[in-house]
DNA sequence: CCCAATTCTTAATCTATATTAAGAGTCTTT
DNA sequence: AAAGACTCTTAATATAGATTAAGAATTGGG
């Protein structure tokens, strides 16, 4: 199993003794992912958390003109779950498909309840990993209600400089909240200036 | 002090036994805040999480125009701080201002840590605490790129049942991100219908 | 209770972004 | 290598939302 780069990740938290090591590595699951395929569906109650060790997920909602929604990337090292449904344990409204050819680590719900009852030390390095999801999440929102377009797509090609020559256009437009044929027209503005 | 309101709150996720309420409670400070009064100014770094026993507040961000962007408001049993600023101990691009007279209990950041350290159901309370704020601000990214103002403004008066009549329209506006001008245009629309 | 400040609305004009459609380019799969 | 499916671009037209300005309504501080 590769473990290497999830124990590495929590020691950039707290540091997990061996104990903790064990605990946490028994309790993952280990799985390879096909490009296109789904590891959550709109209707399915999201039972794990997800850690990539490789690859490249997205996480999107469908609307009712059938129009995705890109909420969230997630390559190495990173999460990607519906927390909402994972906590509340109903359906999601939200579709996690991989990108590219991935493994992951997943962990279910019972057996993250089992690492926060025995191991105080999982609520503290889960408190800190979604503080600093959240503290992300908020300066999007800041963005959102506030710059244009442009500038939206500026700062996501600062924030995620690996994932722009990785994944499509189709998919950034959808994630900064424009269309495709926009974002086109963006980076035309940009390159001849 | 105004304990009550805020011992309920915590016991909501998971009780607190006597011995924690006694640390909690000595570690909270009260301050009663004047309508149009500030909690935290651009470049202060935020010193404290702040529970609101009474009142309402906004936290919003000032732009390069001069332009306010609501990111959040708080009102009686609401946590609000810049947890960016908090963690990191960098200044803060956003200010905290009362909307009303207001009541607060506010909890400094090595009193945090000592609670976390040493009573490790905080870590625990806490995470929930984000977990909520995460998913709700979720939600709200993903109206933000996927549905027109209307129904953002819609889904406010969803949300914010007690917010619609006690705030003014203008910070209504900077939170779902339009002119308060077109706010008035949407909200004449939904009437003569 | 009054004055000043703020808030809400309306309307005209302007701008950012969406929609539609079409064609060229680029991967995949066979 | 060909076929088909995606992807990216361009351009014309349409629409959502911004800006400016002005007046009416409401609120809050003294």
């Amino acid at each position: 199993m590769h473990t290497e780069s999830i124990l590495k990740h929590f020691s950039h938290f707290i540091p997990l003794n061996k104990d903790e090591e064990q605990a946490l590595i028994s309790r993952l699951k280990e799985r390879k992912i096909k490009r296109r395929q789904f590891i959550l569906n709109e209707g399915d109650i999201c039972k794990y958390y997800t850690f990539v060790v490789e690859g490249c997920f997205k996480m999107n909602k469908v609307d009712t003109n059938g129009q995705e929604h890109n909420l969230q990337f997630a390559t190495e090292d990173g999460w990607i779950s519906d927390i909402g449904s994972f906590h509340s344990e109903e359906p999601s409204e939200l579709y996690i498909e991989a990108l590219e050819q991935s493994v992951i680590l997943q962990i279910a719900k019972p057996d993250l309840l089992y690492l926060y009852t025995n191991y105080s030390k999982f609520d503290r390095s889960f408190r800190v990993l979604i503080e600093n999801a959240f503290v992300h999440l908020q300066k999007r929102v800041l963005q959102n209600i506030s710059a244009p377009a442009e500038a939206r797509y500026l700062d996501f090609l600062k924030n995620y400089p690996d994932l722009f020559n990785r994944i499509s256009n189709v998919q950034i437009a959808s994630y900064i909240g424009v269309t495709p044929e926009f974002l086109s027209k963006i980076r035309k503005t940009i390159s001849t200036r």
